[in-house]
DNA sequence: GTATAACACATACATGATGTATGTGTGATC
DNA sequence: GATCACACATACATCATGTATGTGTTATAC
């Protein structure tokens, strides 16, 4: 297989990176609306010619930084799910789990969960959240409620998410984030007992 | 009591009215970020110098219609528990139910939770919701969870709390809007009793 | 009744952010 | 070695916001 890039293709990769580096920092630390595209790229010794070039402006950056924190989160949680062997009870708490703990991640927390649907828009955020998360999520939900829910699916997904992002977040503001992650899964396993049992 | 109003006081109530409903109208047909301040007001027949003056600006504006509906919902809920007689279940059911149907109105749903944590910045739009209807919430899951609830009420609330919205907004995208509102409320119900019944 | 003070709102200007159109130099291709 | 293409820089036009200041009308004091 050829791996060698030639020099110009060397050059373009790692002024994208540079873009990408300085991005996710400025946009983590400041906020999507408090750092400006001129900022932004002398801090990453370029200028906005660049930006526009690689990512269409400041909002094209913030979607590729955005991108990158989900791919890795699904690929973590499907891990994690991965890891906890066949049973789909015990699968489901361990992707819980991962995704409370993605989400008192700094990074993804930032960018994802508070700054995201500031920055893409909310319609857009919601699909690419759904995109990335949505899939684990549903596959997720069926192997634990079986194939004919008492509840539809579409509802019970969007539910558990809802209820899921925002523990997240409480979690993040609590005294003991630890203890209240794993008070966190015992109650959002009991959602979902719930929802199984009861009609 | 006296309440007859000065030629002054009437005016600056007109003007005050007269950016209330513009900004209104324009922040729920076209986003916050969509409408410059300019075009607002000059559709109020004003200029900026009356919006900062009244306001402090556009996001003070949006931040004034925001708690109008706030306010108005919180009321609604109210109500709508208190109508449903003594069975702090019932009353929940209600709760949930009116709650649903305010997010599904345009007006609630563009303006409180689309636009809302983007115009006003996730921390205060999560801080003023809280302040209209979290006192609304804890109190109904604390009547029908009981005093010595099995999960920390903090996150049960914020867990229900973010099934609900979500539920709300996808229930917004249904083909059949009422019909999907009341599975959701059938499904928040078995989340509920998940959470009083299992730990 | 007139002078004066206060306030509601308008006007003018300074600043900064963005999008675009165009220029330019360097590396690739023949 | 000439030319081409592309990555990026530069320059400019536009627009939104915040602020500082002006002005007219209303209320108040005498």
């Amino acid at each position: 297989m050829e791996n060698v890039k030639s020099r110009r293709e060397q050059y373009v990769e790692s002024t994208r990176a540079a873009l990408l580096d300085t991005g996710r920092r400025h946009f983590t630390e400041r906020g999507f609306a408090d750092v400006s595209a001129e900022e932004l790229v002398r801090a990453a010794g370029l200028t906005r010619g660049a930006l526009y070039h690689h990512f269409d402006g400041k909002q094209g950056l913030f979607q590729a930084v955005f991108e990158e924190y989900e791919d890795q989160a699904a690929q973590r949680i499907a891990a994690a799910m991965a890891a906890a062997g066949g049973d789909p009870w015990q699968r489901a708490i361990a992707g819980v789990r991962a995704f409370l703990d993605i989400c008192a991640e700094p990074g993804y927390r930032q960018i994802v969960l508070l700054q995201g649907p500031i920055a893409l828009g909310w319609p857009r955020w919601r699909e690419l959240d759904q995109r990335y998360l949505g899939a684990l999520l549903e596959d997720g939900l069926t192997a634990v409620l079986g194939t004919a829910p008492a509840h539809p699916l579409p509802l019970t997904a969007a539910a558990v998410y809802g209820a899921l992002t925002e523990l997240a977040l409480t979690i993040a503001d609590a005294a003991d984030p630890a203890q209240a992650r794993d008070q966190a899964v015992q109650l959002a396993a009991a959602m979902l007992k719930g929802v199984r049992t009861f009609h």
